[in-house]
RNA sequence: UGCUCGAUGGUGUAAUGGUAGCACAAGCGACUCUGACUCGCUUUGUCUAGGUUCGAGUCCUAGUCGGGCAGCCA
């Protein structure tokens, strides 16, 4: 294959990759199948917040838009209102945004606030429609939202049942699962399926007007209750329900099902690859079917939109499931849908993940059409790497044992200037006070030390960073045997600009001033399962991580003190750490620990 | 027992009939004022059996194993 002429691998994320369903878009732009360009869709239904496996489909679907200078329309799939709520629009919608943000917001797809499809008359005057995208900038522009579409989907409705391509059925659900068949057995016929056009017409107007309950009466597609594809067996396309809807208000009690307004809404958006997961695979016939049989389109030329199916991401040690996140929700297994310890994208985006270290995990992945399970490592490793290049590096002690310096006076302060960053071509430095009393983590003494280990024991040497090299001289323990402090020397003539600053020693630890530091709760976070699969477990909620949240009171260097949420820090040898945007304030600081450090050491 | 999709190192993927490559993981080593980062080296792979071909991971046939599908959910 030849270099891709037109990619925007100019910006700066990772370069595009190659799938097979990028091969098909870029063999369709070779032939010019979409003159109008290349629009893709992502489809979430408001009944839950978006999470790691939705990134892939976002990435996906909003990645095929930018290489192609084309658009990806954010589209609420809302067609049952018992299930939804405006929460889940709003989250989705800033999760979204947050995703996109900075790599391909100029590919995303928005209507103009309270826009429907506009109508468009056919040759013999049948009512078409198209659903355009609000000009780039457009101030208050919004998603679009399958339920704007519920006009133009009943019109389509009234068409079909005057074509004779679908029915109205009075069978009852458990009539019409009967009816159905098995999977090895063809169904039987419904004894309505042969209604003449015009009774259809009238009872399907009825349903509208609301003279039957719920579940009184189905329109199905009339197709063949023998296909061997299930989805085949004149299925339904929609149902009476009685409930108000979040956008629709109590305009509608019929309320068109997946397969029917999914197709047509993807048509009226013209979008042109409809991208889904594998579990759609055999919907695909019913998909085209629909299309087909409305003859669409009815006005101007309009090549009609085409599904595709990939695998969604399964993680190692994780839940990429709506339903079960809810569940964890609802049982208060966590602290709700955005606690830090979940794979939502707002618990990811609040833990301290930049969303373009996500956007590099989920492209790195590939797209294929086989089930598989991504090692939890693969995404650690894709955090690390954006953290590295982009946390500024802090002195702060988890928990803390105090260290007296003894040849260091009270009232002393030495100034040593710390990296911000030694990654950075030309890092910036920032002062931070040592002083008599320090604090240095719990794990980096060990009285009776294990063989290899370079921290401070006994006797031994040990350099703090910045700082120097101190000597522990003496163990202080109380009555009960319980640490309390350890007495050092601090060898001066290793200061930062005396001679003997580069002396070498095995261990360096990181340290805060005791006098000169601030308090603040941090909370450990790890994984929020014991297993690779908790998905795969009879019961999921019996292999959460019991230790999935320690909370310590941790001592920080005093420039944390004006830490605010949106800034990334390496808390230098412990892992990368971020002001909670919820909890954290000015006089009560609260970080949220992102991922730790690779620690070779502790294996 | 129906239909349908799939199978490449430990994991995720690339190779579009022509040298099985990349990333992560693992192991060893170097470097180190982060046991991090970085760098070097190493281990490990085309589900099976036939066939087509000068040549097959790729095409064909059969098998094996795995996923999905019987909501008035999406």
């Amino acid at each position: 294959m030849t270099a891709e002429p037109n990619a925007a691998a100019a910006s700066a994320d990772s370069p595009a990759p190659a799938d097979f369903i990028r091969d098909v878009v870029a063999s369709h732009v070779a032939e010019q199948r979409y003159p109008a360009g290349i629009v893709t869709r992502f489809p979430p239904e408001p009944n839950g917040y978006l999470h790691i496996g939705h990134a892939k489909s976002i990435c996906l679907n909003f990645g095929i838009a930018r290489e192609n200078r084309g658009r990806c329309n954010l589209r609420f799939d809302d067609t049952n209102p018992a299930k939804e709520d405006l929460e889940y629009v709003r989250s989705i919608t800033a999760d979204v945004r947050w995703l996109v943000a900075g790599w391909a917001e100029e590919n995303l797809g928005l209507k103009p606030a309270a826009a429907r499809p506009a109508a468009l008359p056919g040759p013999g005057g049948e009512a078409d429609f198209y659903a355009a995208p609000a000009p780039s900038g457009t101030p208050d522009a919004e998603a679009f939202f399958a339920s704007d579409y519920f006009e133009a989907l009943y019109a389509f409705a009234e068409r079909l049942i005057l074509a004779g391509r679908a029915y109205v059925c009075d069978l009852s659900a458990a009539e019409i699962e009967a009816h159905r068949g098995t999977l090895d057995q063809p169904g039987r016929v419904s004894p309505f399926r042969d209604r003449p056009p015009a009774e259809n017409l009238d009872l399907f107007r009825r349903m509208r007007a609301g003279e039957f309950p719920d579940g009184a009466r189905t329109l199905r597609a009339k197709i063949d209750m023998a296909a061997p594809n299930i989805w085949l067996r004149d299925p339904l396309l929609y149902r009476i329900r009685h409930v108000a809807h979040h956008q629709s208000g109590t305009a509608w009690c019929v309320y068109p099902l997946y397969d029917y307004a999914h197709c047509l809404s993807d048509y009226l958006e013209g979008v042109t690859h409809s991208i889904c997961t594998l579990e759609f695979e055999v919907h695909r016939p019913l998909y085209d079917w629909i299309l087909e049989a409305l003859a669409l389109p009815l006005a101007l030329p309009r090549a009609l939109p085409r599904q595709y199916e990939f695998a969604k991401l399964n993680l190692a040690y994780t839940i990429v499931s709506k339903r079960r996140l809810l569940q964890l929700v609802q049982e208060n297994a966590v602290a709700g849908w955005d606690d830090p310890r979940m794979p939502t994208l707002a618990g990811i985006r609040r833990r301290g993940v930049p969303a373009a270290a996500l956007r590099t995990f989920v492209t790195g992945l590939g797209v294929t059409k086989f089930d598989s399970l991504t090692e939890i490592a693969v995404y650690e490793n894709a955090v690390r790497d954006a953290l590295n290049a982009a946390a500024a590096r802090r002195l702060a002690v988890l928990r803390p044992v105090k260290v007296v310096l003894t040849n260091v006076a009270g009232d002393e302060v030495l100034e040593c200037r710390a990296t911000d960053n030694p990654q950075d071509k030309n890092p910036t430095t920032r002062p931070v006070a040592l002083t008599r009393e320090v604090f240095i983590e719990s794990d980096d003494f060990a009285e009776v030390p294990p063989p290899k280990y370079f921290r401070l024991k006994p006797g031994g040497e040990v350099r703090l960073k910045y700082a120097g090299i101190i000597k522990l001289e003496e163990i202080v323990k109380d009555a009960a045997g319980a640490l309390v402090e350890l007495r050092c020397t601090l060898d001066r003539t290793t200061r930062q600009g005396e001679p003997n600053s580069d002396r070498k020693v095995k261990g360096t630890i990181h340290w805060v001033s005791a006098t000169r530091c601030v308090t603040a709760e941090v909370r450990l976070y790890d994984r929020l399962f014991t297993v690779p699969e908790p998905a795969a477990e009879p019961d999921f909620l019996k292999v959460l991580n019991p230790r999935s949240l320690e909370v310590v009171t941790a001592r920080l260097e005093a420039s944390l003190a004006t830490a605010t949420p949106d800034a990334r820090f390496q808390f230098e040898r412990l892992g990368y750490f971020t002001a909670d945007p919820k909890d954290s304030a000015p006089d009560r600081l609260v970080f949220n620990r992102t991922i730790t450090l690779k620690d070779t050491w502790a294996k």
